[in-house]
DNA sequence: GGCAGGCGTTTGAACGATCACAATCAGGAG
DNA sequence: CTCCTGATTGTGATCGTTCAAACGCCTGCC
């Protein structure tokens, strides 16, 4: 009766329209809304059925004027290439927008060719009010954007961590590199294996040297050595094909080979059969970030997966506590990835 | 003075604290935003001098209470490796979003898992008034969604045809896929090649039926023999290999292979280097969307590049067309991409 | 019987903009 | 000097909702 496609567009109902039906006033109707506990148990049943058989649903206008709360949240779009995270923030804002629904929220997508330009995006949300708070990602050092959105008042939360501010002032929340990397390095050892590489980004950027921290843990917390096993450059597959490659044309060359990125390992892969080696038997290679390719290469790839539905959750509990509440609490939080094993994975030889 | 971060948060400027700067009253203020003809220039430009000065702009809620028009689109979110279209979705987003702020329009992005459930979100956000529009994207064949949009009267324009309706009752911009494919043919031509071979997929899609079509017309019009030079499976790297193996294989093999996709071409690619030819010399290969990989691929994809900034501001005109003037003009237009000229192609041995 | 107090409900006002219409003004014709 | 006309500017109502406060009813207490 209720359902999509059953009602013509005749007029829509109001608050009044559904008042009259059930014989109750205005205010009684917002209140079976947002206050059903205030009405008595068969008011509220019968004001329910006429809310259904009208099918009622609030003004989204009329209620954000009166409230000064729009039920939408910002977040900018970022071409999918960028910084190596190919895809990953693109699966973000699917949890995020799935998260936000839930929880009767929609999310405004915005496009911004840098960071200055997205700061004026907020200046005009803000001024317009078009947006309750903003969803930051890919936050990096020196980032202008939380320092603006403090000084606006304009409620936020980032997905990152707020790399290089000692005393943050926002909520954030944040896939633990570190402890993941810790992880397969740790399952690793569980199979056998005791030379354990790693191929990172250059020094310098926030989520890279944390996954590498989380190897360096690793290997001093079981007692083995690392000379020789670590290697950085620039992300892309040629690139992880030459520096796996320094890592099995040692004396003593590397068993397993943790990377960075999806891309690095799958240069792993190309080095490992380049020389007549089985990847998942003769050298295990684990990736970053389960993209799409993790499971079309062969062997298969066994990487870390970003929980990023469980980030999205957290960042829109975040943000919907500091609209609340304000200021009052603040969230940090460092959500573990999990490792997905497939065939690249195996005991050493 | 009126740039970003200048005024505090003290009280958001409203059309009455304007007019009163100004020496005006409200309807001038607001005269002076909607419709500055009807104001003398002197006090135009006095009026205009307060607004920048206060940092004035419409209240979006109140604005829309009383115009009915939220400036919002709604467009649903695709995974982003749905139907072979790794990242075209993705980046026709973005260009959506960036049309339609010029515009003075935003994007509400959703998530639906499948056409009923975005029936769902559709059905809720014409309910509460939550946007104005809804841009579809990957139309198909027996698509419930537009007969829903139009049963429901919202206002729509779809990315895609309408495949399969013999009368289609809504406006629609597409990629001419037929007329890349046809053009890629007629530049391969032009280099010398006279056996081109096509990698399709199945028949049944829309968008990839449309774009074998382009070879067979190309083929037809400069008399050229096509037997054996057509191969056709699901997407991907492996199935490119194995069927482009097949057209090179043949007593008269291919010299040059147009793919629907990137996945098959870089098959392709890979199929060439395996028999110890190389791409753009011996054998030229083009692919389809000039997707991220088609330039990091050695040698360099040649692709059909889709026009998805001119698709989305066309999209966005369409719409805002059917917003200001109803249902009095209908637009459907077919946009050619264009070709990506790289390594990958030359003229034949 | 009168009155405080709790509960459930109704009423009036407000949110901030635009629309429709009324009021004002200047300047020229009668 | 009055009246009219056309161009600008001002005022009240309105969009649909929620907030704040008032209201009526009932119970229980003195």
């Amino acid at each position: 009766m209720a359902g999509p496609g059953s009602e013509r567009a005749e007029r829509r109902a109001t608050v009044d329209s559904v008042a009259e039906h059930a014989g109750v006033s205005r205010q009684t109707v917002s209140n079976a809304l947002n206050a059903p506990h205030k009405l008595r148990p068969e008011t509220l049943e019968r004001v329910r059925k006429s809310i259904s058989d009208l099918g009622y649903r609030p003004n989204n206008a009329a209620r954000t004027l009166r409230t000064q709360s729009t039920r939408l949240l910002a977040c900018r779009l970022l071409p999918s290439n960028v910084n190596g995270t190919g895809g990953v923030l693109d699966s973000f804002l699917h949890a995020l927008c799935a998260s936000a629904r839930d929880r009767g929220y929609d999310v405004l997508a915005f496009h911004a060719a840098n960071d200055d330009d997205e700061i004026e995006v907020f200046h005009d949300l803000l001024q317009r009010h078009a947006v309750d708070g903003v969803v930051l990602t890919n936050t990096h050092f020196t980032d202008p954007r939380t320092h603006w959105l403090l000084a606006n008042d304009l409620p936020f939360v980032a997905f990152g961590r707020p790399w290089g501010q000692a005393r943050p002032r926002h909520s954030w929340v944040d896939v633990d590199g570190a402890a993941g990397v810790e992880r397969a390095v740790e399952r690793l050892v569980e199979l056998g294996h005791r030379r354990v590489g790693f191929l990172g980004w250059p020094k310098g950027s926030g989520s890279g040297d944390d996954r590498c921290r989380g190897w360096e843990r690793a290997m001093e917390r079981f007692r083995l050595p690392t000379r020789g096993l670590l290697a950085r450059s620039e992300d892309g597959i040629a690139a992880g094909a030459e520096m796996a490659g320094r890592l099995l044309d040692r004396a003593r060359p590397a068993s397993a080979i943790v990377c960075v990125s999806d891309a690095l390992a799958v240069g792993a892969l190309r080095a490992v059969a380049d020389r007549g080696l089985r990847a998942g038997q003769d050298v295990s290679i684990v990736g970053f970030d389960d993209s799409p390719v993790a499971s079309v290469v062969r062997p298969g790839l066994a990487s870390l997966r970003q929980p990023l539905e469980a980030v999205a959750e957290k960042v829109v509990d975040a943000l919907l506590c500091r609209l609340a509440e304000g200021r009052t609490r603040r969230v940090e939080l460092l959500v573990p990835p999990s490792l997905v094993e497939r065939a690249s994975l195996g005991p050493p030889t």
